[in-house]
DNA sequence: GGCCCTTGCTTTCATTCAGAACTATCCCCC
DNA sequence: GGGGGATAGTTCTGAATGAAAGCAAGGGCC
């Protein structure tokens, strides 16, 4: 990139022309927010679940018995996420956890019989919270949307891993 | 909805299947925050600040002057986040801050020459940044998630008003 | 077989956050 | 023209968060 080519750039597009609400990393911000407070709210009252809860419930209610650390790949959650709220899970005697008897370092998260009873009552009202929101768009764009929020959530992890990349070169 | 018609839908739709990893609004909350923490990155390495730093600075830079509450209903944060980001940016000396004389309770924001000038730099780092962004998407693509984020944003205020209406009722 | 580096998970701590309470000012209406 | 209620911003408080330390157990490697 050639400095006056950057130089000639600047005027016809100068800062003060810049609009948030045009630009697509905050939108896509402000309304993930919008929709993550309508599900937390709705779990909240109906289930007293909080959303890294609800997360951990849907993963291991769906693979019958799992590790914390699988759980963390699965949800996207960090492990102090996850260990906090299995934490809260187990306490309300919704999730049992157990020593891994091949790895003594290992833990094994199961439902309970409570746990799968909360778990077949939830996901109703997940789906029907999603069809709400589907409601909003044509099938054609909700497919859009997930089609290009993969590309982007792939895109992001190879910007990651460069990032990364370059951390380590700077040691 | 009769009951028979409950039972019969619940074999062929099991809560066992359920699978997070295709749930949008979870999908939408994952690839939001590994974008946010993008961003979030570079603003604090290269210019020390946060993102509703980053907010304030870019609707202050973009209206001249700018009260406190406005700045919230542009950003899309609440009247605390912006008054604690205004503050840090003030105390930076980035940012102005005095008396609406025409409102005793009002105040009024507007960039300081240090302020316009990190302004200057910052945006054209976001726009680089959004564009990196874009690359792993097709132009149509993109075009599509924008244009689902504008709806799914403004049916997600319409679902909102209806749960408040709700609320307000159950008095 | 014992040292040490790695891994799996939990706990701690300092920061951030959202909601509620608080202060100051304005405006409406009697 | 003075109370009552609304509004603009700030401060307070309890909960959530993430980074880093801590702990326990596995697995090389000599």
């Amino acid at each position: 990139m050639k400095a006056r080519a950057k130089d000639a750039a600047l005027p016809r597009d100068p800062a003060g022309t810049f609009r948030l609400e045009d630009f697509l990393p905050y939108r896509l911000a402000v309304t993930s927010a919008r929709v993550s407070r309508i599900f937390m709210r709705s779990y909240a009252e109906q289930y007293g679940l909080t959303i890294p809860e609800w997360r951990v419930l849907a993963v291991v209610g769906r693979h019958e018995t799992l590790s914390p650390s699988v759980v963390g790949e699965l949800t996207a959650m960090d492990k102090v996420k996850v260990s906090r709220a299995a934490a809260s899970l187990v306490a309300r005697g919704l999730v049992k956890q157990s020593q891994d008897p091949e790895d003594g370092r290992g833990r094994l998260l199961r439902l309970t019989r409570k746990g799968t009873t909360l778990f077949g009552r939830v996901v109703p009202t997940a789906r029907a919270l999603e069809e709400q929101l589907a409601e909003g768009l044509s099938r054609t764009e909700w497919a859009a949307l997930s089609r290009a929020l993969a590309k982007l959530d792939a895109h992001c992890r190879t910007l990651d891993i460069d990032e990364e990349v370059e951390a380590e070169a700077a040691d």
